[in-house]
DNA sequence: TCTTAATGTTACCAGCGGTAATAGTTAGAT
DNA sequence: ATCTAACTATTACCGCTGGTAACATTAAGA
């Protein structure tokens, strides 16, 4: 039998090289569309990268994987950012207030590449991929404090996506718009956060408040890097 | 000086004619759509309305025109139906509920056209015009029942456009999902809107069972009809 | 009589996403 | 030493899509 094709050093001594190559070609892609918009085409892209258009397919199959890739890329930057806002000490609304705040200044650095966040890859995949991402751990934070709280944990998937669609929705008007400072646009968008949280969840018997890490109890929700 | 084009018979019996037609082809591309997704090609729409692409650009300027088009006609009639629910005497919480069973009805129609809703035209006008048409219009519904409790009606448009973001989102997950049912659903989204809604504005004195029309009272939420 | 807008099509074009073909180098496996 | 796997890069090419030009006739208003 032909032997194990991944533990060929032929093929596996590219492995790092092509993975970080193909991060270069994302943040080309990041900086072409921040520059011409979602629209940008394949060749703009490549000449951003210094490449001909063959050399992005060798990483890409296609234009929607390219931008799934910018796409898990938002995403992983908000969730670093947010995640590190919302896993440090303070009360469960501080928390929100604090992640909030943190998204709507992501959101500014990059505003074009983050339409990509919710823009479908074709129409046969209506979730956009990065946006996708986002909602799973929310979907697991708040599952995992519901459970913790003695809630129905079945809420958190769909309460997790009614998030991320406010947040990207509020995001994008803010950012066409300009209509209100950020700090109102912070506010607004935390207050109906907390309060549809918090609502919800007392309704169905659950006090959101437990997971307050003011006096120094150890909350459900734990660094990821714990997991 | 030339005539004034509008009142020029040979131009203004044609009006009422290029409307009608206009909105045959709309419908055939929401039936296109609703066939072949959102991808559906200028020319799948013309075979579907039974003239050549030609025929369709002397309406639509280019095909940004005719998905908006699409966009604008789901928003209307998701306002239609949404509206005579969330209008029709009852309580406030009731309404949002009735509101939002509406709507999930009205999505499970038409799932691929209402993802037009949410599209981009371009790049360069990120948010949908169908979702910022429905955003416009429940801004209204809000800063008006705001200012008749006196509250801050400055929070209408952030909200309004939060609750069509998070509707738009939830649905589309619902809609490609099925993880749960149209009912469970329905209670996840109409609680988690009710209680943002009224916890944010009771946090600002607003007590949205004012809006209530349980015992009678006219309430400012008025028939657009009437405006 | 002239003008305006309608009726419809085929043929055509530029640009885009994506692919085939070309040739040489480096390092690991046999 | 030889073979293999993947790398380096480009130009030329293709099908498809969105969009447009050109053509000819009819009906109604000015």
């Amino acid at each position: 039998m032909a032997p194990n094709v991944k533990s060929d050093g032929r093929t596996t001594r590219w492995d790092r090289h092509r993975a970080e190559r193909r991060e270069e070609f994302v943040l080309a892609a990041v900086r072409t569309i921040d520059t011409l918009g979602p629209d940008a085409s394949v060749a703009d892209i490549a000449a951003e990268a210094g490449v001909s258009k063959p050399v992005l397919y060798r990483y890409f199959a296609d234009k929607g994987e390219l931008h799934a890739a910018v796409g898990a890329w938002a995403a992983d930057l908000v969730l670093a950012r947010v995640l590190s806002a919302v896993l440090a000490p303070a009360t469960a609304r501080d928390r929100v207030t604090a992640g909030v705040a943190a998204y709507l200044d992501t959101l500014a650095e990059h505003p074009q590449a983050f339409l990509l966040l919710s823009r479908p890859t074709s129409g046969q995949d209506p979730l956009g991929p990065g946006k996708d991402q986002i909602a799973a751990k929310l979907t697991r934070l708040l599952g995992d404090a519901l459970r913790h709280l003695g809630g129905d944990a079945g809420a958190a998937e769909p309460w997790a996506h009614a998030v991320v669609g406010l947040g990207t929705s509020v995001g994008q008007w803010w950012l066409e718009r300009h209509t209100v400072s950020r700090a109102a646009a912070a506010r607004y968008l935390s207050d109906f956060i907390w309060h549809a949280l918090s609502g919800a969840a007392a309704e169905s018997g659950v006090d959101l408040s437990g997971l307050d890490a003011g006096d120094g109890d150890v909350t459900p929700i734990r660094s990821e890097k714990h997991r």
